[in-house]
DNA sequence: TTTATTCACGGAAACGATTCCGACAGGAGT
DNA sequence: ACTCCTGTCGGAATCGTTTCCGTGAATAAA
């Protein structure tokens, strides 16, 4: 669609087409005088090169793709900024596609990648995966990929993640040390590793306190705020001895104060609340929310980082590394103070 | 990168290149069986084309870019969300472009984009953008753009906003009502037609309800929420008059928040805030926050669709269309009830 | 003066898919 | 028997770049 291309540039200054493709690119056989009337010619045209022939030739796109299970989430959204950032910085164009939590699409979106339309991929799981076939291909085509967040054990390649078990433990022991007995884990993604650890740091937790472990009280969220709340409401309902709740993700610390303010159950008093979040404005709810804020934008620059490191070297797939950031607790009124 | 190609089917079937492609474009000149030969052979080697050869040849590259001022933004998450809906079910793939508010990248990203690497765009523009030249490029290319939210008034193509002016009018009205006399307008982007059109609503409201316009009470928000929150501080701290804030976007409605508190101002019976705002849980704020709503979902479904219409039909240019869609007005505790 | 080397550039082959222009059957029409 | 289709396919050009290979001239080395 740009209007003018090597040819004509060529024909224009009465050179080959070969020559102006390497004055553009500053080769070194090419001397400073043509250099420099290609490049004045191609600017007062303002030539740009077609993406498509270059990507075709050179077999690279300049393009990663960014697979996530939702936008609408502070945490994802932190992320692709940290992304997108390095993306740019880089040379690098960003698709994004939505799985919308659902392992069918995931597979899709994969199959659909798997092609050449992306160097690279920057991956974040549905909730609803369990199966890593779908990855194998990724890595026969040698497309290196880097999961972030919430990252798939069974494939070995690079993962950047949060220290989930460390939070889950000290969310827990945070409620335990406010005098919370009985507290709900409540969760989405519990076959993932990251539910997983989030789980056993809060399982881990409970031991230490000497607090047997009661499994009516590990809450598996699903899809749909309202669904959500509903569970909440009737778990609140049918068991009024809880008086804590550690939701592991954001919308599921929405979900748990709107559960308590339709059973009336007062947060702190009766229910102390704690929750994964990167809600900038945590502290101001009604009450303040006590937060694990995970650090959702490095996250978001440290995996592209990982990413164009390998890209620029040599486009090889990635070691298996797994970098660990720290998460920060943040205690608000939701636990009393 | 993916492994196998054309020339390869054609060898394992022993036919032409030109016929194995017909055959998998489901082309008339094909034969039924040697159709079904060619197909089932790619599928069961998991054959994909190349997109960039074929974005090549074809001119064009089933992708369509998305330009907006930021993503950790509720409004503009779940417009992506619409938009890449929409695109994934017309077989269109979604670039993200972040300006961060600022028009200089902003410039350089549609300069990036109008090389072919895009059939269409949709773009929000910069809170900075003032002039409207670097968008007279893609009218020449004839490459179709839909604005949404926030558009440019002065290139003629579609846009899809909300009904700005009304919902400014109601709002202001909304405080008037409340007993609201001394009414700050919080504003980004007042040099763009959403802005003005927001402050216009403003002035009428106040107008009609015979209050003096008073030009200090006229606040522009800058970039960062800190240096928001200590402007709306500072004014409030100046002016004890103050009765009401009405807050363009939903990052100066959170500023505002802070501002009262660090002024100890009592929110509402001091001071009464209502804001443009997509958060899902602005009614779990303290105190719950009124907000107009505007269908950021819908926005961006409508947006992509319009866009998708033109590049299904005729790749043209679109005609000066404009859609409008209603916000809606939230009452809450904020502005007193 | 001859040979080698460097410099600056042109020609043409890729990259992988689409598509224009044929071509060669075999059957229909006269 | 001859022409004329029609149905199926192959060859080659094409999209716009990049890059391999080659070439002529000028300069340096012998």
């Amino acid at each position: 669609m740009s209007t003018t291309n090597l040819k004509q540039l060529a024909q224009a200054l009465d050179l080959s087409v070969s020559t102006v493709s390497r004055a553009l690119n500053d080769s070194y056989e090419i001397s400073a005088s043509t250099k420099l009337k290609v490049q004045t010619l191609a600017a007062q045209l303002g030539y740009q090169p077609n993406p498509y022939a270059s990507s075709l030739r050179r077999q690279q796109s300049k393009t990663v793709g960014v697979v996530i299970p939702e936008v609408a989430n502070n945490f994802f959204s932190l992320a692709i900024n940290g992304i997108e950032e390095v993306a740019r910085q880089n040379g690098y164009h960003v698709l994004v596609y939505l799985t919308h939590e659902e392992f069918e699409q995931e597979q899709v979106i994969i199959r659909h990648l798997a092609n050449g339309r992306v160097d690279g991929i920057l991956i974040s799981v549905s909730g609803e995966t369990r199966d890593a076939a779908h990855f194998a291909k990724l890595r026969e085509l040698k497309l290196p990929t880097v999961f972030f967040d919430r990252v798939c054990e069974q494939t070995d390649t690079a993962s950047i993640t949060t220290d989930d078990y460390d939070s889950g433990y000290r969310a827990t022991h945070h409620l335990l040390e406010r005098g919370c007995r009985r507290i709900v884990h409540f969760t989405l993604a519990q076959h993932l590793s990251i539910g997983q650890k989030r789980m056993q740091g809060y399982l881990d937790a409970l031991r230490d306190a000497d607090i047997a472990f009661d499994p009516t009280l590990l809450v598996h969220g699903g899809s749909g705020p309202d669904y959500n709340t509903a569970l909440m409401q009737q778990l609140l309902e049918q068991d009024s001895s809880i008086d804590g709740i550690f939701a592991a993700v954001e919308s599921l610390a929405i979900a748990s104060y709107r559960g308590c303010r339709a059973t009336v159950r007062r947060i702190p008093d009766d229910v102390k609340i704690i929750g994964f979040s990167n809600l900038e404005m945590a502290d101001l709810l009604d009450p303040s929310l006590t937060t694990i804020r995970q650090p959702a934008y490095a996250i978001g620059r440290e995996a592209a980082t990982i990413l164009f490191q390998a890209l620029i070297r040599n486009r090889s797939i990635l070691t298996s590394q797994s970098q660990e950031l720290k998460s920060e607790l943040v205690v608000r009124a939701s636990t009393g103070g």
